[in-house]
DNA sequence: GCTGCTGCCTGGAACGTTCCAGGGCAAGGA
DNA sequence: TCCTTGCCCTGGAACGTTCCAGGCAGCAGC
């Protein structure tokens, strides 16, 4: 029963009483077929359950519509652009080949397992590869950097404001009276040393000195700065992402330390993470949805050849206030 | 320079001087070529920076050597089966073609997705269709479920005795001298009734009377649960899995509740999140390894028709204890 | 010498599509 | 009347592989 033969072209076209061009149109829903015959090879085609095999299709046309994307497995914030990027696409004719990059399975292969496929463009979540494996990726292929500038005029990137948005955080907490307002910054991650740009910044418009913390991206990158600012806490800390922000809330909470009466914080992403009522994390929101968007038309058009104006295209976020902010005590 | 041809079969074999059939021999390494003729088609395709085209490969030969895997993109403890899935397929020939479940992505359209591939067989993380559409779909190629039990004989499905895990968390914590030990369960989840029974038997065993609160897969459900919890707590807790488990921790520390001193907590799971150093929870932990590698050793057996003797493989949890138990007060 | 084998190699037919060049046929203009 | 112009439609050649049926040496055995 399994291994029945599955129906081609060529089962619709004698079903219909047509060639196998025309079912080929039909179901390409090009122009070139009368409205009846159409109807007919739908229903043949229905009635054998039909599924055009993709695998011929690509090798005959040269083309996959396929696009590869390159995310961590392990981040909650690329599972959200994952489905930003899954609901972008649905329209376009075009599909989603995913790759994950896991503990054992670096970013070098996951974008190896996608050349095989022979995807039409890559977009990468955060890659971690030097610009310059970037670059030579990009001659083969349209490469987008998701959530992680590249210098490189051949890699197209799509990215928040992410200066801005650490300029969002320290605006609400000054406004709300802070003046102690430290940063937990990301080290070497993507947007990192943007975003510790835009904390410091934000921080000289405000007559006030900052305080800048190592962090990380993880949980417990966090949680050690957390227990670092034990000794002297701020009345503020804008964290580098919801991640390392739980993190910090984690050991807060474990040594009796209130938030927000006592100390303000907010975190960056807006992750589903921030999102639960538990945490209900203040935090700046990365418009996910423009932004996987537009890596999807980005990378759409390059494949496509159209001309394009700018490589870099910078969504502004904004800021999500909820209950981890509060004026000082 | 993007779209230069790739070089073909035909291609390396003008190269090399000899004909395409046999380059292909040399190129899946099957005997019927001289040594020397060998050597000078792989340099040739060295040369050239052969690669074959799979999609070619795979439409003459029939087979896609590709297997499915459908996750849910939101859940860290498939991210866990992911990386092992990924570990496990390394050595095998086979490639993965994965498929996310998101919040606008169900799992039928996941499930279509991959079909559109090609794949021989799919992998299914938890997966939430009926026995009956899971049924249909292993009728027309072999399906594992991974995680979850399904009750349907076309169906195969590898699991952890979860019943025994919840054994072993209720045996730990009785062991420790608790009394008072209540479960907060997943629902409808995949799992949830088997770890219920599994705890309703252990207390059983050890002559205690049981208290079950629901509660579900989520971190907010599991907050949601330990506010319930407030009211009256017992000394101990097993919660359905390690997310659920992390909202249940928040909240208890936000009432000032310290973990393990007045409360101890074993979750479920073994995700990376309990390994977390300020987590540091006591939980049952899945074999992640061999519930992969069975998992994926199973699709690949029925792929090539091997005989099968049985078809659920149920992997033994064990306890990982870490710092959330402790003896009563 | 012939036969039969084995080891190396070749040619051509698939696989299921898409693409291109055209072929009928009706309607419309000269 | 005949030629054009569209509209539908068909046939067959690709695409880059694998698979199958051989071919042609060289060598052993009779």
């Amino acid at each position: 029963m399994r291994d029945e033969r599955r129906p081609t072209l060529t089962d619709v076209a004698e079903r219909a009483g047509v060639s196998k061009s025309l079912v080929s149109l039909v179901m390409r829903d090009e122009p070139g077929a009368g409205a009846e015959t159409r109807r007919r090879v739908l229903e043949a085609a229905g009635q054998l359950g039909y599924q055009p095999d993709s695998r011929a299709r690509l090798l005959r046309s040269g083309r996959s519509r396929l696009l590869g994307v390159v995310f961590g497995i392990q981040h909650p914030f690329h599972a959200d652009l994952v489905t930003g990027l899954y609901t972008a696409a649905r329209e376009t004719g075009y599909e989603l080949a995913l790759s994950a990059v896991t503990a054992d399975r670096d970013e070098a292969e996951a974008i190896a397992g996608l050349l095989q496929d022979r995807c039409e463009a890559l977009i990468l979540l955060g890659p971690h590869s030097s610009a310059a494996s970037l670059a030579r990726l990009s001659g083969r292929m349209p490469v987008v950097s998701l959530a992680r500038p590249v210098r490189h005029t051949g890699v197209d990137v799509v990215r928040s404001a992410d200066a801005e948005g650490s300029g969002l955080a320290v605006d609400h907490l000054a406004g709300l009276g802070h003046t102690a307002i430290a940063h937990i910054d990301g080290g070497r991650a993507p947007g990192a040393a943007e975003r510790r740009r835009g904390y410091r910044a934000a921080m000289d418009r405000h007559g006030l000195t900052g305080r800048i913390l190592p962090g990380g991206l993880t949980e417990s990158e966090g949680a050690a700065a957390a227990r670092a600012l034990l000794a002297d806490p701020p009345t503020a800390v804008t964290v580098f992402n919801d991640r390392c922000a739980t993190g910090v809330l984690d050991v807060l909470s474990r040594n009796g330390i209130a938030v927000p009466d006592e100390l303000s914080m907010v975190g960056y992403d807006d992750s589903s993470l921030a999102r639960l009522a538990h945490i209900n994390l203040t935090t700046v929101a990365q418009d996910v949805t423009t932004m996987t968007r537009s890596a999807l038309t980005r990378a759409i058009a390059r494949v496509q050849n159209e001309p394009i104006t700018r490589r870099e295209i910078i969504v502004p976020p904004h800021l999500v206030v909820r209950g981890t902010t509060a004026p000082p005590a």
